[in-house]
DNA sequence: AAATCGGGGGT
DNA sequence: ACCCCAGATTT
């Protein structure tokens, strides 16, 4: 069924129509393996024209190996800020630092090697030994498990790991000798603009007089693919705490743990939401008293005095495994602040050294401990998504100008910026 | 093998 | 609303 002479007819089409077609993208100009390597990083479930602005930024910020592997982690991620998958920032950082450690500063270009930098799998190794160093290395995706199981009829799983095993061994087969660079790229090319998800443009497609997908008729039943289980809903309580007196203008950001999801990124505080008994399952109302209630104890616990005040606004986000709905609500400090302990201040320096310097100097006090008629109720320990108790959650008050200090999710991004532009729409319009 | 890790664009 | 994307890592 995949006879000789169909493996050369594809190979070699595929490669022709790719010399015609490929487009012009910032990583294709370029041979410096490093390049190819952070294009591949940003590439991993993200696409084409997404990655491009990211990829011109951080090769402009990071131009060599070795500014990348002496940068402090947080300007890593702030550059890494609004495109997900935030451990593939620190894993290619991490990997950066191996380079400079193990390899004298150069990509190495041997199967082993690249396959043991962090952050780099099947896939992504063999695209940097094929597009770098034309190496005859199959860099098989989902585009490539797409357009081979259509031309060939292959009705594997593709969800199923040994799947890929399979396709891996065909795609190396199917490298035209000396054009594993060109070949591999034309695949994923074709995958992108020609044989794509939904509607494949067989019309325009080089090799469809032989894709037995086509001839049978099942181009778009193709490729099998288990499809993957719902987010899980959660509803969340989080709070904008407006500082008052020498915070006045500023609002309170916290830093999540260094591992999990978002590992490191900065947020809003925010807390599971009570749950809604009877219908809706959750969601917390805009209005409901008893959330905001909730939300005076949370921030309490977590050694915040402050007093939600009005609902702000809901927010959606929508993660792999998890759908946060966000009520947010503006809260009103509610002690008289002691001089600045906590003021907003760039978070780079201190990072690197962080680590090895002794934990004895603890950070600031956000907040007078003086007053409080329960010293004690005021924890330390910050509990993550998972209820365990974590490192100290480091807080920070920032104003506007601040943001660009700190990486934010998205969501996040979105709720400050609102916050911001409404603040001060108000502020000059009466 | 299954779950965990973001976010956006296409349909 | 759902699918999927130039996937890797952890459990």
């Amino acid at each position: 069924m995949k006879r000789q002479e169909d493996m050369e007819f594809f190979s070699r089409h595929l490669l022709e129509w790719y010399h015609r077609q490929k487009r012009d993208l910032p990583w294709r100009r370029s041979r410096d393996p490093y390049h190819i390597w952070v294009s591949e990083i940003m590439l991993q479930q993200t696409r084409v024209d997404t990655v491009i602005p990211y990829f011109n930024r951080f090769i402009g910020r990071f131009p060599t190996i070795e500014s990348l592997a002496e940068a402090p982690e947080e300007e890593v991620l702030k550059c890494w800020e609004g495109l997900g998958y935030y451990s593939r920032a620190r894993n290619l950082q991490h990997a950066a630092r191996q380079v400079e450690d193990a390899y004298g500063g150069k990509v190495p270009d041997d199967r082993e090697a690249v396959f043991g930098l962090k952050g780099v799998g099947p896939y992504t190794a063999g695209a940097i030994l094929s597009i770098a160093f034309n190496r005859p290395e199959p860099a098989v995706d989902g585009n490539v498990m797409r357009v081979l199981s259509r031309f060939f009829l292959i009705e594997d799983d593709i969800a199923k790991a040994k799947t890929r095993v399979k396709m891996e061994g065909l795609a190396k087969e199917l490298i035209p000798g000396g054009e594993a660079s060109h070949f591999n790229q034309a695949l994923m090319e074709h995958g992108a603009l020609v044989c794509t998800p939904k509607s494949p443009r067989c019309l325009v497609c080089p090799v469809m007089e032989r894709c037995a997908g086509r001839l049978a008729g099942r181009e778009t039943t193709l490729p099998v693919k288990t499809k993957a289980k719902p987010p899980r809903p959660e509803a969340r309580l989080a709070a904008l705490v407006e500082g008052r007196g020498e915070r006045a203008g500023r609002v309170l950001i916290r830093q999540r743990p260094s591992s999990g999801l978002l590992a490191r990124m900065w947020e809003l505080p925010h807390w599971p939401a009570p749950e809604n008994d009877g219908a809706g399952g959750g969601a917390a109302r805009p209005e409901d008293a008893a959330a905001m209630d909730r939300l005076r104890r949370s921030l309490a616990e977590a050694g915040i005095s402050a007093r939600p005040e009005e609902h702000f606004m809901a927010a959606e986000h929508t993660f792999s495994h998890i759908h946060w709905t966000l009520q947010v609500y503006r809260c009103r400090e509610e002690r008289l602040p002691l001089p600045m302990a906590a003021e907003a201040r760039a978070p780079y320096a201190a990072q690197r050294t962080a680590v090895e310097a002794p934990a004895e100097a603890s950070p600031p006090a956000l907040f007078p401990a003086a007053d409080s008629a329960d010293p004690g109720a005021a924890p330390e320990l910050f509990a993550d998504e998972a209820g365990h108790a974590g490192e100290r959650a480091e807080m920070r008050w920032i104003g506007r100008e601040d943001m660009a200090n700190y990486a934010f999710p998205n969501v996040f991004l979105k709720l400050l910026n609102a916050y911001f532009d409404q603040r001060d729409a108000a502020a000059s319009g009466g």
